[in-house]
DNA sequence: AGAACGATCGACT
DNA sequence: GTCGATCGTTCTA
């Protein structure tokens, strides 16, 4: 149990990809601890794949982050009013990184719902479509462009291996789960990339 | 300078 | 299921 360095986002994007599914985020903010368990991931490859903002090594003042080493935050504006959060992947100079899809929540959560819904109440509807999206997740952790090209080794927003890293209680056991591959969303525009299995989320067993 | 578009979300039918 | 919001990024000229 650790905290995850350098060398585990120093990887094939895939395996990264499917390595951070039950690892724990910790957003560091104003004193407190944000923190959700990761459940849904995407692979996004520069050398190979057309849906990757730094396709065929594009390089843009945006995706200048994708080049950094492995190990930094690539955060962007989406639709004008959105912001996903991304792990950069691979050795530098390889531009990849794995998107963050989804979290469960784990600490924090009441500053986390108020950053979401602001004082609107808690519905169960609302609980249920609370940390299942990229906007969202971003929007309950206060990450925006302000925070692009963070060092995930560093205090501020980081990644480990589990609640205990961060002097929590360990997880209950609970049922096995098992990662299911599946297409990504939102990437229809990007020819033969659209079809890649590149989506991965973690799902109990029936 | 201008135009097209997007790794989304929430409201609505 | 559909649709509009909203604006930075990118490309074209």
């Amino acid at each position: 149990m650790a905290r995850l360095c350098r060398e585990f986002y120093a990887r094939d994007t895939l395996d990264a990809a499917r390595a951070l599914l039950g690892k724990v985020l910790v957003r560091r903010l104003e004193g407190e601890t944000l923190a959700g368990r990761v459940v849904e991931t995407e692979a996004y490859v520069g050398r190979c794949d057309k849906a990757c903002h730094a396709y065929g090594y594009r390089r843009t003042a945006r995706t200048e982050t994708l080049f950094a080493p492995p190990g930094t935050a690539y955060i962007y504006l989406i639709y004008g009013m959105y912001h996903c959060l991304n792990f950069v992947t691979e050795p530098e100079g390889e531009p990849a990184a794995v998107l963050l899809r989804a979290l469960e929540p784990v600490a924090g959560t009441e500053t986390m719902a108020r950053l979401r819904y602001g004082d609107k109440p808690l519905t169960a509807y609302r609980k249920k479509n609370f940390l299942n999206g990229p906007g969202k997740v971003c929007r309950a952790l206060a990450l925006t462009r302000a925070e692009n090209g963070l060092d995930l080794t560093g205090d501020t927003l980081f990644l480990c291996d589990g609640p205990e890293d961060i002097g929590l209680a360990p997880f209950p056991v609970s049922g096995k789960e098992h990662i299911i591959a599946g297409p990504r969303i939102g990437v229809d525009y990007a020819e033969e990339a659209r079809d890649f299995p590149w989506r991965f989320r973690l799902a109990k067993e029936d």
